[in-house]
RNA sequence: CGGGACGUAGCGCAGUUUGGUAGCGCGCUUGGUUCGGGACCAAGAGGUCGCGGGUUCAAAUCCCGCCGUCCCGACCA
């Protein structure tokens, strides 16, 4: 495989000097994914596809376990479809693909667009897919009998954006889209808190990224839904970051639609709605909270690799004996249920491969060299863990090493990846503390941004015309008001909008956002 | 879609002002010496200079158009 240039600082720019550059920078280095011959669309690479495949599974796991099954929805909707919600339309007008034709034909040598095979109906390319599944539920439900209704879709979906980042943004994404039935609305009601909670806990415990649980302001909201939560998250510059949503639909659907049951008193009703999604941008969340200066940073449980071993020697005599010990080691540590790499490519420098390895995120790296034969021992390696805490750059790249007795090494990595799973964790949230603060006046809200902000705590009672006045000035948002539970202690209680002094009956997170 | 910058070998760039037919570093291949934090020596391979047109004896270089990328705005669930 080709290796980009590995002299210097990684090719990555520091996060200090220029955070989106970073961004970029981690992504190219840890071979997660490049842009596309077509305008923004992106190549997801392997290992930035592998890590895609274990968020998929944790998702899929807990979507399984909360009741739901998988299903498939074509790719197109027809144009008369996605028109019939109203807001539904509006919202995604600006941004939709569209076939307006299903045959090539060649002319003078050049293939164009045939004109004679113009579609009566123009197909949309699913921006989502709420319509066409309505269409569908529609001959799926007679009775109270065939609800709950739960099924999940895992797919790509395409909306036209004019501007693109790499996994933030592209105009192609792959996402899950949940979309459910209910017979009344208190049971979609709690599904869709239920499944922002699957995605609270995804994010908190797989992710390591700490989350706030809200609902969106209405000027926010998915277009069609009565109430959208979302789960946000805060990345290192201190910009909010939308990880996932979920929708109550209410009616809206149901009634464009005309998805109807029969209730137990034998009255015809329309069913209640919700849908849910998280995407591919969830890969960029991970990237933002987590890496630094020498690339990327994997929570174990998303992490593709969990160990990489790399073996030390000088001579033929050595090798022989190094590389038979790390097959051991490798051997033991798979019996454990552990993916692990071992890197015996030659004419490589051991330290190369150290920045490789962790450049890709890899967590925790086992070194073996002649000295661990004599001594028993294994050198362990943490990806975020400094040997000191230092000023140089050189001090700062170096890794704490381990020297553990081989047998305790094995038994120990497993707790030792659940520790750094914790950590990441625990860091996230330090930084999110940090960065977020209860503020009451304008004038400190525009020197915290202007500080560089993060999540400002404040009353809000404006309307959504005032939303937008902030915005402009500002560059803030309402990125949720949250859930009661997600308060902290000395954000509670009443108090009086930040811009218009009107009574607030709590405070709102505004930040700047992704 | 507006404003700016950029597009030359896999990656990073020089060359463009002043036109003369392409170079550097890294990576890659082969051989040897190396190997506990990014090795060294030697010999090689690799380029429609983003695409299309124009000017010219001659274009990476000048002119026009287009495409793409990045940054800033607008837009955005």
């Amino acid at each position: 495989m080709t290796q980009p240039n590995l002299t210097k600082n990684d090719g990555i720019t520091p996060r200090s000097q220029d955070y989106s550059q970073w961004y970029l920078d981690v992504i190219k280095r840890a071979d997660l994914a490049e842009h596309s011959a077509v305008r923004g669309c992106m190549v997801i690479k392997p290992h930035g596809y592998a890590i895609w495949e274990k968020m998929q599974r944790e998702l899929d796991d807990r979507f399984k376990a909360t009741g739901h099954v998988n299903a498939y929805f074509p790719l197109f909707i027809p144009l008369s479809y996605l028109t019939r919600e109203e807001k539904h339309a509006a919202g995604f007008a600006k941004e939709c693909a569209v076939v307006t034709h299903h045959r090539l034909k060649s002319i003078d040598g050049k293939v164009v667009v045939d004109p004679e095979s113009k579609l009566e109906e123009p197909l949309v390319i699913r921006p989502t897919s709420e319509t066409i599944i309505w269409d569908t539920y529609k001959g799926w439900i007679q009775s109270y009998r065939d609800l709950p209704l739960l099924i999940n879709q895992w797919a790509n979906v395409v909306r036209w954006e004019m501007r693109t980042r790499l996994f933030l943004r592209t105009a192609e994404f792959l996402w899950q889209e949940g979309h459910t039935a209910h017979a009344t609305e208190k049971e979609a009601l709690e599904e869709t808190y239920r499944m922002l909670d699957v995605y609270a806990d995804f994010a908190e415990n797989i992710m390591a990224v700490p989350v706030i649980r809200g609902k969106k302001t209405p000027g926010e909201r998915f277009a069609g839904a009565l109430e959208t939560l979302c789960i946000e998250g805060m990345m290192q510059d201190g910009k909010a970051l939308q990880m996932g949503t979920s929708h109550y639909l209410g009616q809206n659907f149901a009634k464009s639609s005309d998805v109807t049951f029969l209730n137990a008193a034998g009255q015809r009703e329309y069913v209640y709605a919700t849908s849910w999604g998280v995407s591919t941008r969830l890969v960029g969340a991970l990237i933002m909270t987590h890496s630094d200066d020498t690339g990327l940073i994997l929570p174990p449980k998303l992490a593709p690799i969990h160990v990489v071993i790399v073996p030390i020697f000088k001579n033929d005599a050595e090798k022989i004996k190094v590389l038979e010990e790390a097959g051991k080691v490798a051997g033991e540590l798979k019996a454990q249920g552990l993916v692990v790499k071992l890197d015996d490519r030659e004419g490589i420098m051991p330290g190369a491969k150290y920045y490789e390895w962790e450049a890709k995120g890899v967590p925790v790296r086992i070194e073996i060299g002649p000295k661990d034969l004599e001594k028993g021992s294994l050198c362990l390696v943490r990806r975020f863990v400094l040997e000191k805490e230092g000023e140089t750059e050189q001090e700062q790249r170096k890794r704490k090493k381990t020297f553990v007795p081989c047998a305790e090494a094995l038994a120990g990595i497993k707790p030792l990846l659940d520790t750094m799973q914790r950590e990441l964790l625990e860091r996230a949230h330090l930084l999110r503390t940090k960065r977020s603060r209860v503020i009451n006046s304008l004038a400190e809200f525009e020197q915290f941004f202007k500080d560089g902000g993060g999540f400002a705590w404040v009353h809000w009672a404006g309307t959504h015309e005032q939303e937008e006045e902030m915005a402009k000035r500002f560059e803030t948002t309402i990125r949720c008001i949250p859930l009661p539970d997600q308060i902290p202690a000395d954000a509670h209680g009443t108090g009086s909008c930040i811009l218009t002094g009107q009574p607030s009956a709590q405070r709102v997170v505004m930040a700047r956002a992704y």
